[in-house]
DNA sequence: ATAATAGTGTCTCTCAGACACTATACC
DNA sequence: GGTATAGTGTCTGAGAGACACTATTAT
C-alpha cells in the first residue's frame, strides 16, 4: 500500500468519526406493497382497515417503515412475511413517491413496491391472518392502455373504498407498470400456480391489459416464444374439452 | 358536519399533536440525478470530482439532500438548477437506491432521476459553471440491450474513471430505463435542438440503444407515426445533399 | 346428441429489414 | 463530374388478427 492511500483513508476515517448525522432534519422512509392477483378475470389487492390515525377507518397498503441497517428490498420482504404471511413472492421496486404532505403526521417517503402471487396464495395468506384486517379488494381501473391515474379499490357491493394517503395513486402507479412490462417479461406466471391452461394464462393476461386478447394468437405468440412448456397433463372436470396444461419453461416441473 | 365527523377529526388533532416523530430513528434521503446527452454518437453524463470525504477524489453524479418541504421532484429540479444550472429539462423519477452501507457516512437512501438534455445546453451549462468541477465524460455501456448492470464513465483517453458511491449502478439503470423507453415514448426529442435532420435523430436512437438501425425503415416508422413534422426548410453546408429539417409534432415551431 | 371449449390451418394485413434506384448540394 | 448523403419504390419475411374447421370431454 502506498503511502498516499494509507493517507487517503486515514482522512477518511477522520473525516466518518467528526460526522454528526444528526445535523439535517430527515424524513421518515417507509415501504407499501402492492400485492397484486388476478381472480375471476379482474385485478384484486391487499388492503387493510386503518385502526389508528392518521387516516383512520380508511384503507392502506400493508406497509411499514425501513429500519436502519435494511435494505429497500428486505424491508418490503419483512412486510409481506410480518403484515401478509407471505414469502418467496415476485417483488420488485415500483416508485418512490414523496409529496411533503401526503403524511399529515411528518414527513414520510414511501419507497412502494409492487409484488405478484397466485389468488390461491393469497387466499390463505389473507385467511390465516384474518385479524390483521387484510382484506382482498378488486380494482376498478378507470383508464385504458397506459394513461395512467389513480385506481379504485372496490367493496363486496362496487362502491369505492376510501383510501388512504396517496394509496389510490400507488395502485394507479402499480397497474401501469404491470401492464407496461407484460408486452416483454414473463410476469404472467407469478400469477398462476406451476401447471396452468393457456386459457388461464390469457385471462391473467386480459385481466392485466383490461382488455380482450384474440384466442388464437394470443396462443400461438405464447408457444412460439418458447417460454411455456407442455406438461402432458390435462385438466379434468371442465365440462368440455379438458386442456392441456403447461408450466413456465424456467421453472422446474411440480 | 356531523357529530361523528367532529369527533373523528378532533382525534386525528388530538393524535397529531401528541405524534413524535423523532422516536424512530430516520435516513438521510438524497436525489441524484442521471444527466444524459448524446454527442458524437455516444452517450455522455455530468459528472464532478469529490472534493470531501466520502469517497474523495471520485467522481459523482450531482445531487443533494432532500429539503423537509420539499417533493422528491422539486428536489432534483433544484439540484439542476443550482448545481448545473439548467432549468425546463425532461426529468424523470428513476428507482430508489437504499443499501444500507452505500455511504459510509450514515444511512442515505438516494432517489436517482435522469434527465434528458440536448448537447448544446449542457456545454453552454457545464462552461459556464466550470468551477463547480462538474465534467461531460462518455458513457461506455458494457451489456447489450436491456440486460442492465453498471457502466463505466469514461476519461478523455478511454480509460475509466473511479466512481463515487453506487453511482456505477444509478448510470446503467439510467441507461437501461431510457433504452427500454425509447420504444414507446417520444424521448430522443428532448436530447436534440428544436430542428434536426431524421438522421439527426437516427444518430440518438443509435447512440441510447448502442446498436446501428436500418436507415430507411427508421425513417418510415417514424414519419409514419407522424410525431414529427417537416419544417420545410433545409440544412446547409453540408457538403453534401442537405436533409430537410424536422420539429417534433407537439412542440411548436422555433 | 348437444354444449362448450381446445386446438389447427390458412388467409390477410401491417410493419420492419433489405436493397436498388433516383435526387441533390458541395467540392 | 465525383462524392456523399437524402429520399423513394418494391420485395420479402415475421407476426398478429380473423375465421373456418376439427377434436374431445361432460352432461
Amino acid at each position: 500500500m502506498s503511502s498516499d492511500t494509507r493517507s487517503a483513508i486515514a482522512g477518511e476515517e477522520a473525516f466518518l468519526a467528526a460526522y454528526d448525522a444528526a445535523q439535517y432534519p430527515r424524513p421518515s422512509v417507509a415501504v407499501d406493497v402492492v400485492l397484486i392477483t388476478v381472480h375471476d378475470g379482474g385485478l384484486w389487492t391487499l388492503l387493510g382497515r386503518r385502526e389508528e390515525h392518521p387516516a383512520k377507518d380508511r384503507w392502506a397498503l400493508p406497509g411499514g417503515f425501513v429500519e436502519m441497517d435494511e435494505s429497500l428490498d428486505a424491508a418490503a420482504e419483512r412486510v409481506l412475511t410480518e403484515k401478509v404471511g407471505l414469502a418467496d413472492v415476485f417483488t420488485e421496486q415500483l416508485f418512490t413517491f414523496g409529496s411533503p404532505d401526503r403524511d399529515p403526521r411528518t414527513r414520510v417517503i414511501s419507497v412502494a413496491y409492487y409484488a405478484l402471487v397466485e389468488p390461491a396464495l393469497l387466499e390463505r395468506a389473507s385467511a390465516a391472518r384474518g385479524d390483521a384486517g387484510h382484506r382482498r379488494v378488486r380494482l376498478a381501473v378507470p383508464w385504458q392502455g397506459e394513461a395512467g391515474g389513480p385506481v379504485d379499490a372496490l367493496d363486496a357491493h362496487g362502491s369505492a373504498l376510501p383510501l388512504a394517503f396517496d394509496h389510490a395513486e400507488i395502485l394507479g402507479m402499480a397497474v401501469k407498470r404491470i401492464r407496461g412490462k407484460l408486452d416483454y417479461a414473463p410476469i404472467g406466471f407469478a400469477l398462476l400456480p406451476t401447471a396452468f391452461s393457456l386459457r388461464d394464462l390469457r385471462i391473467v393476461h386480459e385481466a392485466i391489459l383490461g382488455r380482450a386478447l384474440n384466442k388464437d394468437s394470443f396462443r400461438r405468440r405464447i408457444l412460439d416464444r418458447g417460454l411455456v412448456v407442455a406438461t402432458g397433463k390435462r385438466a379434468a372436470g371442465v365440462g368440455h374439452r379438458p386442456p392441456e396444461l403447461y408450466r413456465f419453461a424456467d421453472r422446474p416441473a411440480a
